[in-house]
DNA sequence: GTCTATACATCGATAGAC
DNA sequence: GTCTATCGATGTATAGAC
Protein backbone atom coordinates (compact mmCIF):
# COMPACT_ATOMS: atom_id res chain seq x y z
CA UNK A 1 0.00 0.00 0.00
CA UNK A 2 1.15 3.84 -1.19
CA UNK A 3 1.67 6.72 1.38
CA UNK A 4 -0.61 8.37 -0.79
CA UNK A 5 -3.29 5.73 -0.24
CA UNK A 6 -2.67 5.30 3.27
CA UNK A 7 -2.71 9.22 3.58
CA UNK A 8 -5.96 9.48 1.63
CA UNK A 9 -7.69 6.75 3.68
CA UNK A 10 -7.14 7.79 7.14
CA UNK A 11 -8.38 11.43 5.54
CA UNK A 12 -11.58 9.89 4.21
CA UNK A 13 -12.37 7.84 7.30
CA UNK A 14 -12.00 11.01 9.53
CA UNK A 15 -14.28 12.96 7.49
CA UNK A 16 -16.84 9.74 7.33
CA UNK A 17 -16.71 9.03 10.83
CA UNK A 18 -17.91 12.59 11.39
CA UNK A 19 -20.66 13.01 8.97
CA UNK A 20 -22.09 9.23 9.38
CA UNK A 21 -22.31 10.14 13.79
CA UNK A 22 -23.77 13.67 12.61
CA UNK A 23 -26.50 12.12 10.05
CA UNK A 24 -26.63 8.75 10.70
CA UNK A 25 -25.91 5.91 7.32
CA UNK A 26 -29.03 6.45 5.31
CA UNK A 27 -29.12 10.41 5.43
CA UNK A 28 -25.06 10.65 4.90
CA UNK A 29 -24.50 11.60 1.22
CA UNK A 30 -21.10 10.33 0.35
CA UNK A 31 -20.77 13.86 -1.75
CA UNK A 32 -20.93 15.53 1.35
CA UNK A 33 -18.17 12.83 2.81
CA UNK A 34 -16.28 13.61 -0.39
CA UNK A 35 -16.63 17.86 0.55
CA UNK A 36 -15.24 17.45 4.09
CA UNK A 37 -12.25 15.14 3.08
CA UNK A 38 -11.89 18.16 0.33
CA UNK A 39 -11.75 15.13 -2.71
CA UNK A 40 -13.78 14.16 -5.46
CA UNK A 41 -16.44 12.19 -5.07
CA UNK A 42 -15.16 8.99 -7.29
CA UNK A 43 -11.66 9.26 -4.91
CA UNK A 44 -14.15 7.96 -1.91
CA UNK A 45 -14.89 5.20 -4.43
CA UNK A 46 -11.68 4.19 -5.49
CA UNK A 47 -10.47 3.93 -2.45
CA UNK A 48 -12.95 2.08 -0.43
CA UNK A 49 -15.62 0.67 -3.52
CA UNK A 50 -18.96 1.50 -1.67
CA UNK A 51 -20.61 3.49 0.79
CA UNK A 52 -21.61 0.38 2.45
CA UNK A 53 -17.37 -0.68 2.98
CA UNK A 54 -16.61 2.82 3.62
CA UNK A 55 -19.41 2.64 6.53
CA UNK A 56 -17.88 -0.72 7.92
CA UNK A 57 -14.20 0.54 7.82
CA UNK A 58 -15.58 3.63 9.87
CA UNK A 59 -17.06 0.89 12.24
CA UNK A 60 -13.79 -1.26 12.75
CA UNK A 61 -11.94 1.84 12.89
CA UNK A 62 -13.64 2.27 16.09
CA UNK A 63 -13.45 -1.05 17.22
CA UNK A 64 -10.00 -1.25 18.85
CA UNK A 65 -10.71 2.09 21.28
CA UNK A 66 -13.56 0.90 22.34
CA UNK A 67 -12.06 -2.54 23.57
CA UNK A 68 -9.89 -1.05 24.95
CA UNK A 69 -11.18 1.39 27.43
CA UNK A 70 -11.77 -1.94 29.46
CA UNK A 71 -8.08 -2.27 30.02
CA UNK A 72 -8.51 -1.14 33.86
CA UNK A 73 -10.68 -3.29 34.65
CA UNK A 74 -8.50 -5.76 33.85
CA UNK A 75 -5.66 -4.74 35.29
CA UNK A 76 -6.56 -3.44 38.65
CA UNK A 77 -6.95 -6.16 41.09
CA UNK A 78 -8.60 -4.26 43.31
CA UNK A 79 -12.52 -3.55 42.93
CA UNK A 80 -12.48 0.19 43.85
CA UNK A 81 -9.27 1.38 41.59
CA UNK A 82 -10.93 -1.07 38.67
CA UNK A 83 -14.25 0.46 38.69
CA UNK A 84 -12.83 3.93 39.11
CA UNK A 85 -11.04 3.75 36.53
CA UNK A 86 -13.31 1.85 34.43
CA UNK A 87 -15.43 4.99 34.20
CA UNK A 88 -13.16 7.23 33.95
CA UNK A 89 -11.75 5.23 30.84
CA UNK A 90 -15.38 5.37 29.44
CA UNK A 91 -15.88 8.61 29.72
CA UNK A 92 -12.82 9.65 28.24
CA UNK A 93 -13.74 7.58 25.20
CA UNK A 94 -16.78 9.65 25.04
CA UNK A 95 -14.44 12.88 25.32
CA UNK A 96 -11.87 12.09 22.93
CA UNK A 97 -13.82 9.98 20.26
CA UNK A 98 -17.50 11.61 20.66
CA UNK A 99 -18.19 10.79 16.72
CA UNK A 100 -16.99 7.23 16.86
CA UNK A 101 -18.75 6.92 19.94
CA UNK A 102 -22.15 8.02 18.14
CA UNK A 103 -21.89 6.01 14.96
CA UNK A 104 -21.16 2.53 17.29
CA UNK A 105 -24.53 4.08 19.25
CA UNK A 106 -26.52 4.60 16.05
CA UNK A 107 -25.29 1.01 14.78
CA UNK A 108 -25.86 -0.58 17.98
CA UNK A 109 -29.45 1.07 18.75
CA UNK A 110 -30.67 -0.23 14.82
CA UNK A 111 -29.59 -3.52 15.96
CA UNK A 112 -26.39 -3.76 14.65
CA UNK A 113 -27.43 -4.58 10.81
CA UNK A 114 -24.16 -3.37 9.47
CA UNK A 115 -21.56 -4.80 12.37
CA UNK A 116 -19.44 -7.77 11.46
CA UNK A 117 -19.81 -10.86 13.22
CA UNK A 118 -16.56 -10.98 14.79
CA UNK A 119 -16.73 -7.68 16.23
CA UNK A 120 -20.18 -8.85 17.99
CA UNK A 121 -18.42 -11.53 19.26
CA UNK A 122 -15.39 -9.57 20.42
CA UNK A 123 -17.72 -7.05 22.02
CA UNK A 124 -19.75 -10.20 23.66
CA UNK A 125 -16.63 -11.75 25.14
CA UNK A 126 -15.55 -8.81 26.81
CA UNK A 127 -18.70 -8.47 28.21
CA UNK A 128 -18.27 -12.18 29.95
CA UNK A 129 -15.07 -11.05 31.16
CA UNK A 130 -16.27 -8.22 32.59
CA UNK A 131 -19.46 -9.60 34.44
CA UNK A 132 -17.42 -12.59 35.86
CA UNK A 133 -15.13 -10.35 37.03
CA UNK A 134 -18.29 -8.62 39.11
CA UNK A 135 -19.48 -12.14 40.25
CA UNK A 136 -16.46 -12.96 41.36
CA UNK A 137 -16.09 -9.75 43.44
CA UNK A 138 -19.59 -10.16 45.13
CA UNK A 139 -18.56 -13.99 45.85
CA UNK A 140 -15.52 -12.43 47.89
CA UNK A 141 -17.92 -10.32 49.78
CA UNK A 142 -16.32 -7.47 48.42
CA UNK A 143 -18.81 -5.61 46.60
CA UNK A 144 -22.98 -5.49 47.65
CA UNK A 145 -24.93 -8.55 45.98
CA UNK A 146 -26.18 -6.67 42.54
CA UNK A 147 -27.02 -8.15 39.39
CA UNK A 148 -23.37 -7.76 37.58
CA UNK A 149 -24.81 -7.33 33.52
CA UNK A 150 -27.32 -4.38 34.91
CA UNK A 151 -24.58 -2.74 36.85
CA UNK A 152 -22.53 -2.83 33.55
CA UNK A 153 -25.57 -1.55 31.63
CA UNK A 154 -25.99 1.74 33.99
CA UNK A 155 -22.13 2.35 33.44
CA UNK A 156 -22.10 2.06 29.87
CA UNK A 157 -25.27 4.04 29.17
CA UNK A 158 -24.31 6.95 32.11
CA UNK A 159 -21.03 7.58 30.39
CA UNK A 160 -21.90 6.88 26.58
CA UNK A 161 -24.51 9.55 26.94
CA UNK A 162 -22.12 12.37 27.29
CA UNK A 163 -21.35 11.53 23.50
CA UNK A 164 -24.54 9.79 22.10
CA UNK A 165 -27.06 12.69 23.74
CA UNK A 166 -24.53 15.30 23.80
CA UNK A 167 -26.75 18.05 22.20
CA UNK A 168 -29.77 17.19 25.22
CA UNK A 169 -26.89 17.87 28.00
CA UNK A 170 -25.19 21.11 26.44
CA UNK A 171 -28.85 22.14 26.08
CA UNK A 172 -29.44 21.06 29.83
CA UNK A 173 -26.69 22.50 30.98
CA UNK A 174 -26.98 26.20 28.82
CA UNK A 175 -23.41 25.73 27.11
CA UNK A 176 -21.93 25.41 23.71
CA UNK A 177 -19.76 22.39 24.40
CA UNK A 178 -18.63 20.19 27.34
CA UNK A 179 -15.97 21.58 29.31
CA UNK A 180 -13.17 19.41 31.31
CA UNK A 181 -14.86 19.94 34.37
CA UNK A 182 -18.04 18.73 33.08
CA UNK A 183 -16.57 15.01 32.83
CA UNK A 184 -15.11 15.46 35.74
CA UNK A 185 -17.77 15.93 37.72
CA UNK A 186 -19.75 13.67 35.78
CA UNK A 187 -16.76 11.08 36.73
CA UNK A 188 -17.50 11.81 40.34
CA UNK A 189 -21.19 11.27 40.29
CA UNK A 190 -21.00 7.96 38.53
CA UNK A 191 -18.27 6.88 40.33
CA UNK A 192 -19.97 7.69 43.80
CA UNK A 193 -23.23 5.89 42.83
CA UNK A 194 -21.30 2.69 41.85
CA UNK A 195 -18.71 2.38 44.38
CA UNK A 196 -21.03 4.06 47.42
CA UNK A 197 -24.28 2.64 45.84
CA UNK A 198 -22.99 -0.88 45.51
CA UNK A 199 -20.66 -0.71 48.56
CA UNK A 200 -17.78 -1.45 46.53
CA UNK A 201 -14.98 -2.55 48.91
CA UNK A 202 -10.85 -1.99 48.07
CA UNK A 203 -8.55 -5.31 48.81
CA UNK A 204 -7.74 -5.96 52.65
CA UNK A 205 -4.16 -6.41 51.79
CA UNK A 206 -3.77 -3.35 49.81
CA UNK B 1 -63.07 14.93 12.06
CA UNK B 2 -64.45 12.38 10.68
CA UNK B 3 -64.22 8.63 12.78
CA UNK B 4 -62.81 7.35 9.62
CA UNK B 5 -60.25 9.66 9.39
CA UNK B 6 -59.05 9.26 13.41
CA UNK B 7 -59.18 5.64 13.28
CA UNK B 8 -56.66 5.53 9.85
CA UNK B 9 -54.46 8.49 11.83
CA UNK B 10 -53.72 6.43 14.36
CA UNK B 11 -53.20 3.18 12.04
CA UNK B 12 -50.75 5.07 10.69
CA UNK B 13 -48.74 6.75 13.25
CA UNK B 14 -48.60 3.79 15.20
CA UNK B 15 -46.85 1.92 11.79
CA UNK B 16 -44.69 4.83 11.41
CA UNK B 17 -43.57 4.81 14.91
CA UNK B 18 -42.17 1.18 14.73
CA UNK B 19 -40.77 1.95 11.46
CA UNK B 20 -39.00 4.85 12.03
CA UNK B 21 -37.49 3.54 15.38
CA UNK B 22 -36.35 0.43 13.89
CA UNK B 23 -34.70 2.24 10.49
CA UNK B 24 -34.36 5.80 11.29
CA UNK B 25 -35.97 8.85 9.42
CA UNK B 26 -33.89 9.12 6.45
CA UNK B 27 -34.22 5.17 5.84
CA UNK B 28 -37.84 4.49 6.19
CA UNK B 29 -39.70 4.14 3.11
CA UNK B 30 -43.10 5.49 3.03
CA UNK B 31 -44.52 2.22 1.43
CA UNK B 32 -42.67 -0.10 4.28
CA UNK B 33 -45.10 2.22 6.59
CA UNK B 34 -47.87 1.54 4.59
CA UNK B 35 -47.85 -1.61 4.08
CA UNK B 36 -47.24 -2.16 7.78
CA UNK B 37 -50.22 -0.14 8.10
CA UNK B 38 -51.88 -2.19 5.53
CA UNK B 39 -52.93 1.27 3.47
CA UNK B 40 -52.09 1.89 0.60
CA UNK B 41 -48.91 4.46 0.26
CA UNK B 42 -51.30 7.84 -1.04
CA UNK B 43 -53.60 7.22 1.85
CA UNK B 44 -50.60 8.26 3.99
CA UNK B 45 -49.98 11.69 1.73
CA UNK B 46 -53.42 12.14 2.05
CA UNK B 47 -53.29 12.07 5.58
CA UNK B 48 -50.25 13.95 6.90
CA UNK B 49 -48.96 15.11 2.98
CA UNK B 50 -45.15 14.60 3.78
CA UNK B 51 -43.09 11.48 4.91
CA UNK B 52 -41.48 15.01 7.22
CA UNK B 53 -45.23 15.65 8.34
CA UNK B 54 -46.08 12.19 9.57
CA UNK B 55 -42.51 12.20 11.36
CA UNK B 56 -43.15 15.55 13.66
CA UNK B 57 -47.04 13.78 14.04
CA UNK B 58 -45.07 10.51 15.39
CA UNK B 59 -42.41 13.07 17.48
CA UNK B 60 -45.66 15.02 19.14
CA UNK B 61 -47.32 11.65 19.56
CA UNK B 62 -44.86 10.83 22.17
CA UNK B 63 -44.18 13.66 23.93
CA UNK B 64 -47.06 13.27 25.87
CA UNK B 65 -45.86 10.26 27.84
CA UNK B 66 -42.56 11.31 28.60
CA UNK B 67 -43.22 14.44 30.24
CA UNK B 68 -45.57 12.30 32.24
CA UNK B 69 -42.95 10.13 33.18
CA UNK B 70 -41.78 13.16 35.97
CA UNK B 71 -45.31 13.38 37.58
CA UNK B 72 -43.91 11.16 40.80
CA UNK B 73 -41.13 13.61 40.95
CA UNK B 74 -43.80 16.24 41.08
CA UNK B 75 -46.11 14.58 43.19
CA UNK B 76 -44.29 13.30 46.17
CA UNK B 77 -42.54 15.35 48.92
CA UNK B 78 -40.43 12.70 50.35
CA UNK B 79 -37.04 12.40 48.39
CA UNK B 80 -36.78 8.73 48.79
CA UNK B 81 -40.20 7.79 47.15
CA UNK B 82 -40.21 10.43 44.40
CA UNK B 83 -36.96 9.20 43.18
CA UNK B 84 -37.59 5.66 43.24
CA UNK B 85 -41.11 6.58 41.65
CA UNK B 86 -39.89 8.42 39.16
CA UNK B 87 -36.83 6.02 38.38
CA UNK B 88 -39.99 3.38 37.77
CA UNK B 89 -41.89 5.31 36.24
CA UNK B 90 -38.98 6.04 33.31
CA UNK B 91 -38.13 2.73 32.94
CA UNK B 92 -41.92 2.03 32.41
CA UNK B 93 -41.90 4.35 29.52
CA UNK B 94 -38.72 2.19 27.99
CA UNK B 95 -40.95 -0.96 28.73
CA UNK B 96 -44.01 0.15 27.50
CA UNK B 97 -43.39 2.61 24.60
CA UNK B 98 -39.97 1.37 22.72
CA UNK B 99 -40.45 2.50 19.59
CA UNK B 100 -41.74 6.21 20.77
CA UNK B 101 -38.42 6.03 22.99
CA UNK B 102 -35.78 5.22 20.11
CA UNK B 103 -37.69 7.67 17.51
CA UNK B 104 -37.16 10.77 20.32
CA UNK B 105 -33.50 9.27 21.41
CA UNK B 106 -32.48 9.52 17.58
CA UNK B 107 -34.11 12.54 16.90
CA UNK B 108 -32.21 14.21 20.00
CA UNK B 109 -28.71 12.19 19.08
CA UNK B 110 -28.66 14.14 16.35
CA UNK B 111 -29.22 17.48 17.51
CA UNK B 112 -33.25 17.54 17.43
CA UNK B 113 -33.05 18.75 13.64
CA UNK B 114 -37.23 17.62 13.43
CA UNK B 115 -38.27 19.07 16.84
CA UNK B 116 -40.67 21.49 16.86
CA UNK B 117 -39.72 24.63 19.23
CA UNK B 118 -42.11 24.21 21.42
CA UNK B 119 -41.50 20.85 22.64
CA UNK B 120 -37.87 22.02 23.06
CA UNK B 121 -38.91 24.36 25.32
CA UNK B 122 -40.94 22.25 27.33
CA UNK B 123 -38.78 19.64 27.67
CA UNK B 124 -35.94 22.28 29.15
CA UNK B 125 -39.15 23.66 31.69
CA UNK B 126 -39.05 20.12 32.95
CA UNK B 127 -35.75 19.91 33.18
CA UNK B 128 -35.14 23.13 35.02
CA UNK B 129 -38.13 22.21 37.72
CA UNK B 130 -36.31 18.52 38.28
CA UNK B 131 -32.92 20.22 39.24
CA UNK B 132 -34.60 22.53 41.04
CA UNK B 133 -36.34 20.58 43.12
CA UNK B 134 -33.09 18.19 43.56
CA UNK B 135 -31.08 21.37 44.44
CA UNK B 136 -34.05 22.19 47.33
CA UNK B 137 -33.53 18.70 48.67
CA UNK B 138 -29.70 19.00 48.70
CA UNK B 139 -30.19 22.29 50.77
CA UNK B 140 -32.51 21.01 53.29
CA UNK B 141 -29.82 18.09 53.70
CA UNK B 142 -31.78 15.58 52.54
CA UNK B 143 -29.56 14.14 50.34
CA UNK B 144 -25.54 14.85 49.41
CA UNK B 145 -24.40 17.54 47.70
CA UNK B 146 -23.97 16.25 44.09
CA UNK B 147 -24.49 17.77 40.88
CA UNK B 148 -28.30 18.06 40.08
CA UNK B 149 -27.54 17.89 36.83
CA UNK B 150 -25.76 15.19 36.08
CA UNK B 151 -27.80 13.23 38.40
CA UNK B 152 -30.68 13.65 36.06
CA UNK B 153 -27.95 12.58 32.96
CA UNK B 154 -27.22 9.32 34.95
CA UNK B 155 -30.71 8.32 35.68
CA UNK B 156 -32.40 9.75 32.14
CA UNK B 157 -29.59 6.72 30.25
CA UNK B 158 -29.79 4.12 33.05
CA UNK B 159 -33.62 4.26 32.38
CA UNK B 160 -33.41 4.55 28.70
CA UNK B 161 -30.67 2.19 27.65
CA UNK B 162 -33.59 -0.56 27.84
CA UNK B 163 -35.23 0.74 25.33
CA UNK B 164 -32.72 2.31 22.94
CA UNK B 165 -29.91 -0.04 23.09
CA UNK B 166 -32.25 -3.19 23.73
CA UNK B 167 -30.30 -5.35 21.45
CA UNK B 168 -27.25 -4.93 23.35
CA UNK B 169 -28.93 -5.61 26.42
CA UNK B 170 -30.95 -9.01 25.01
CA UNK B 171 -27.59 -10.00 23.02
CA UNK B 172 -25.92 -9.66 26.98
CA UNK B 173 -28.60 -11.13 28.81
CA UNK B 174 -28.80 -13.99 26.60
CA UNK B 175 -32.83 -13.39 25.60
CA UNK B 176 -34.85 -12.96 22.60
CA UNK B 177 -36.82 -9.84 24.64
CA UNK B 178 -36.35 -8.31 28.18
CA UNK B 179 -38.96 -9.60 30.50
CA UNK B 180 -40.67 -7.92 33.41
CA UNK B 181 -37.88 -9.46 36.14
CA UNK B 182 -35.65 -7.46 33.93
CA UNK B 183 -36.86 -4.58 34.41
CA UNK B 184 -37.77 -5.09 38.02
CA UNK B 185 -34.07 -5.79 38.71
CA UNK B 186 -32.62 -2.47 36.67
CA UNK B 187 -35.23 -0.73 39.05
CA UNK B 188 -33.45 -2.35 42.08
CA UNK B 189 -30.09 -1.55 40.80
CA UNK B 190 -30.44 2.03 39.75
CA UNK B 191 -32.80 3.11 42.72
CA UNK B 192 -29.97 1.78 45.16
CA UNK B 193 -27.12 3.67 43.03
CA UNK B 194 -29.42 7.00 43.56
CA UNK B 195 -30.59 6.45 46.88
CA UNK B 196 -27.75 4.31 48.61
CA UNK B 197 -24.73 6.31 46.42
CA UNK B 198 -26.36 9.62 46.75
CA UNK B 199 -27.43 9.27 50.88
CA UNK B 200 -31.21 10.36 50.06
CA UNK B 201 -33.16 10.30 53.04
CA UNK B 202 -36.91 10.43 53.95
CA UNK B 203 -38.49 13.47 55.47
CA UNK B 204 -38.24 13.28 58.94
CA UNK B 205 -41.91 13.68 59.43
CA UNK B 206 -42.96 10.86 57.88
C1' DG C 1 -3.95 7.54 -9.37
C1' DT C 2 -7.26 11.51 -10.34
C1' DC C 3 -11.54 13.67 -11.73
C1' DT C 4 -15.53 15.36 -15.08
C1' DA C 5 -19.56 14.06 -16.75
C1' DT C 6 -23.21 10.91 -16.70
C1' DA C 7 -25.85 6.55 -16.21
C1' DC C 8 -29.06 4.28 -13.36
C1' DA C 9 -31.78 3.11 -9.26
C1' DT C 10 -34.53 4.39 -5.64
C1' DC C 11 -37.90 6.49 -3.43
C1' DG C 12 -41.00 10.80 -2.28
C1' DA C 13 -44.81 12.67 -4.14
C1' DT C 14 -49.04 13.31 -7.19
C1' DA C 15 -52.36 13.14 -11.23
C1' DG C 16 -56.46 11.56 -12.15
C1' DA C 17 -59.87 7.63 -12.39
C1' DC C 18 -63.15 5.62 -9.28
C1' DG D 1 -62.38 9.44 0.61
C1' DT D 2 -59.58 5.64 -2.00
C1' DC D 3 -56.03 3.83 -4.93
C1' DT D 4 -53.38 2.68 -9.64
C1' DA D 5 -50.05 4.30 -12.33
C1' DT D 6 -46.40 7.35 -13.00
C1' DC D 7 -43.48 11.46 -12.63
C1' DG D 8 -39.35 13.68 -11.00
C1' DA D 9 -35.77 14.56 -7.63
C1' DT D 10 -32.06 12.87 -5.32
C1' DG D 11 -28.04 10.38 -4.69
C1' DT D 12 -25.09 5.99 -5.55
C1' DA D 13 -21.97 4.51 -8.57
C1' DT D 14 -19.05 4.41 -12.85
C1' DA D 15 -17.28 5.21 -17.71
C1' DG D 16 -13.71 7.04 -19.68
C1' DA D 17 -10.48 11.05 -20.46
C1' DC D 18 -6.28 12.68 -18.34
Amino acid sequence: MSRIRAKNEEIIIKAASRVFAEHGYAATKTAAIAELAQLPKPNIYYYFGSKEKLYRAVLESVVEPLLAASAPFIEYQDPVEALTGYIKSKLSISKHYPYASKVFANEIMHGAPHLPADIIAQLAEQTRTLSSKLKDWIARDLMADIDAHHLLFAIWSATQTYADFNWQITQALGKEELEDTDFERAAELITRMVITGCAVKSLPNS
